[in-house]
DNA sequence: GAGCTTTTTTAACCTCATCTAAATTATACA
DNA sequence: TGTATAATTTAGATGAGGTTAAAAAAGCTC
């Protein structure tokens, strides 16, 4: 006898959750692996334990995490001193962050989010733009050099910054690319007009607390080293 | 003493995987919601194997899930009679709906991908796109009426079509809008230029199969009702 | 080199979402 | 009205990714 589940019940439009597959690139090692990219452009070797504080969880599970991505080549483990991204680990690491900052774009130029909600957006939906669409959207936005913060979309690109809080008195500076892209920071970094594109004029500077004191847009602002380090400029040509 | 671990490390570009959370309306319990909406149009009450077979589960497993869906309350559930969308679940299928089309009219018009590539796409990104975010797209696509396979944007308006396995011999017919929206389905109703806004003339039809024949710009074909009873269709105004 | 501190790993356990196999409940029909 | 069959649920397992607590390895300091 023919049972109603038998029969096939056609209601094409099917949508499945990618049941999370063993060995898979997950959204988890993405993060992971961006993590690790962004500890080892500021540290070098990067250690387990900043892993773990990076990624907001206990040494232990950073260390069984580290172990698998060993396992899958994308990190080089010589136990107890640390790990360095392997060519693969560096390679998908530049190709979501090219993915990251292209999305931001298009959620800023396009969809009209402003730039400091897009980076929050991006950071879910880059592990689901798969890189065929990431080219179209490049292509769609006429190719640009970089996201609404100033980072290059291609991340192997050196722009020749450096950071705001390096300078020296009396020079006159160029922002290129804010690299904290918390909410908050950006809206503050907004109030002080100090946007990529922006002129600075580096006053002058304190010594022992390092306070720098500049001048944008005929506005006097004082900012200490740890909002200036995140502010990366250069001589304007 | 100071430890490595102790120093914070500010690298601040943080992003990390939400962690699936107890009870949190993830991936998973969305696609599934959205599944058993598909089914109530087309048959009413759902059965649980009906949703294990079209999620792709073992009846255990659809028979868990709807039991945490039902805690949830987003079905309601009568032991051996099937479930029911609550109005918060249909709530939910109506707002992933809605940001599933805009997604798909976002990654055609504006994007650049061929129609048939869409939905598989947007059935992963509409998790990840907030609704303040499809307010946004919307506007950005000029509030567009229908996905680029006709259904409209907003799930609950009736466009007052019908299947075109129901139409009879001797109409003129407009195509409303395709349902089965699977790439190959999409291609083959492409080649027979049965897309949204085509004009179909019903020749003819035979008995006991039910195939029909149709003539669409100019030319002839016919298709039968497995075919036919995706492709919505109105009489032209 | 001994002994303490820091770092890393292992052990044991948790939730989510799946599975298979077995048990249970409802329905249909002789 | 019993009994076969179909539908559903429960039991026990798994892998991914997390936890805390304890063990082990490395590195300092004297
Ligand atoms: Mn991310
Ligand atoms: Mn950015
Ligand atoms: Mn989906
Ligand atoms: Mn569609």
């Amino acid at each position: 006898m023919r049972s109603r589940y038998d029969i096939q019940l056609r209601v094409p439009e099917v949508c499945r959750p990618s049941a999370m597959r063993e060995g898979q690139i997950n959204e988890t090692i993405q993060e992971y692996i961006e993590g690790i990219y962004r500890l080892q452009q500021e540290v070098g070797r990067v250690a387990t334990n900043e892993v773990a504080q990076y990624m907001g969880v206990s040494p232990a599970s950073a260390s069984i995490m580290l172990k698998r991505l060993a396992e899958m080549n994308l990190v080089e483990h010589t136990p107890y001193r640390g790990i360095l991204l392997t060519d693969e680990g560096t390679q998908l690491a530049h190709q979501l962050l090219r993915i990251h900052r292209l999305t931001e774009r298009l959620l800023t130029d396009i969809i009209g989010l402003p730039w400091n909600d897009v980076h929050d957006f991006a950071c879910k939906l880059e592990h689901y733009i798969a890189p065929e669409i990431a080219d179209k959207i490049a292509e769609a936005l006429g190719f640009p050099a970089t996201c609404p913060h100033g980072n290059p979309i291609d991340p192997t690109f050196d722009d020749g910054s450096w950071r705001l809080s390096d300078a020296v008195a009396g020079t006159d500076l160029l922002v290129i690319k804010i690299t904290d892209e918390r909410r908050e920071f950006l809206e503050y970094i907004e109030s002080l007009g100090l946007v990529p594109g922006a002129q600075v004029e580096v006053v002058s500077r304190t010594p022992f607390d390092g306070l720098i004191q500049i001048n944008v847009d005929g506005k006097q602002h004082t900012i200490g080293p740890e909002v200036a380090r995140y502010v990366w400029v250069k001589e304007p040509s």
